[in-house]
DNA sequence: CTTATCTTGGATCAGTCGTTCCAAGATAAG
DNA sequence: CTTATCTTGGAACGACTGATCCAAGATAAG
């Protein structure tokens, strides 16, 4: 009876991953991709198709294993605006320590270059779990009574979303983590109901 | 004695930056660069030089005549406040309608794949630019008293850059304008002081 | 063991990459 | 005009790109 493959496929897509998230898709060759999996052309073509469908395959692992869970965290924790702030504060300790510092996110990413409908089908399913998490988690904050009288959820979300992409772009560069903390922090402050416009309300701490 | 060259090196790094901005570095190839210009390797590699001297002048190029531009009018503009909102509701425009709509920005494009020293150096000095000049303006209301109290001047520069990086970068998905302008209203609208805690002193309109 | 079936290594493909080179063309001083 | 000097078009380069192909190897049912 046929022969069995000689190789972990989700080993080979963690590396895949790894290698399309730290150098980008255009600057990977396949040739990169044999030497790190130590697997030939024919098992890579044979098993994932091409690049580009290797490249999806790595894009969906990268959301199944990294973004989704921590998606799935944010929502789960109900404290409203604690539970933003704890998710900031990870997202920026994974962005600029660890191994995968300066790496960004896959995703974000993935917005330079002009992408196939396929690709930019899971970046958009991408930006809407977030902003979905984020809508959770406001509308959370609301109900606990947390936030002021004014704030917009729709616009407040689709605001951390767009600190969440710049968190991510910027942390490429190298920035220190106490600045992106420090600029996190500034949006987030002034969200907190502020019941006698003291400055205690405000009291999130992103060291915390 | 010598001849003189046929070309407009202008128009010639105009176009070669356009190549860039919209489709990428990595995507990008000579034979594009000469299509487009219509001029020969031979006047493009005596005149500029290699592909990576060419990206460094063509991102050269846009902070001269894209980013600082609008950088010195945000500086220029001393209304405080309202002058960060004018300068979003233009740099959202120019994102998502016009020629250059879903290009991103040129340098926040530069931040995904490993940039030589060179390119750093560029892009870091276009980062201080900005966050120098949100500064400044920041400065500008916290003299004209339109601040909160507990507004630190340095870490909400830091969150306005992170939000334009977040600006630049999601453009490229194609998202609706009024939701960028929703976004960055939800990150603008709380820094103005609040005298008795009520909507209408928030008031700064991006439509406007 | 045999054997059918799949996997694997590695040669190989045509195409493209960035780059180089040189003869032919263009220019303007003398 | 001649002539020195630069520019230009385009052929050509080796290296690399993603992708294909096939014989040899591995597997497990019979």
């Amino acid at each position: 009876m046929p022969d069995v493959k000689h190789f972990d496929t989700e080993q080979v897509l963690t590396a895949v991953e790894r290698l399309f998230w730290r150098q980008g898709v255009a600057s990977t060759g396949i040739q990169d991709i044999v030497s790190v999996t130590g697997l030939s052309r024919s098992s890579l073509y044979s098993t994932f198709g091409g690049k580009d469908e290797l490249y999806l395959a790595a894009l969906r692992h990268y959301l199944d294993e990294r973004s989704r869970p921590m998606l799935d965290r944010l929502v789960a924790d109900g404290r409203g605006l604690p539970a933003i702030t704890a998710f900031f504060d990870r997202l920026i300790r994974l962005r600029c320590s660890g191994e995968h510092a300066r790496w960004g996110c896959l995703v974000s990413n993935a917005h330079t270059g002009d992408p196939d409908p396929q690709v930019r089908k899971v970046l958009d399913q991408h930006h809407d779990a977030l902003s979905t998490a984020f809508r959770s988690s406001l509308l959370a904050a609301h109900g606990l009574g947390q936030l002021s009288a004014g704030d917009d959820v729709d616009a407040t979300a689709e605001m951390l979303t767009l600190l969440a992409y710049g968190v991510n772009l910027r942390s490429r560069s190298g920035v220190r983590r106490a600045t992106l903390q420090s600029g996190v922090m500034a949006a987030l402050a002034p969200l907190a109901k502020k019941t006698r416009c003291t400055a205690e309300a405000r009291g999130h701490d992103l060291s915390g």
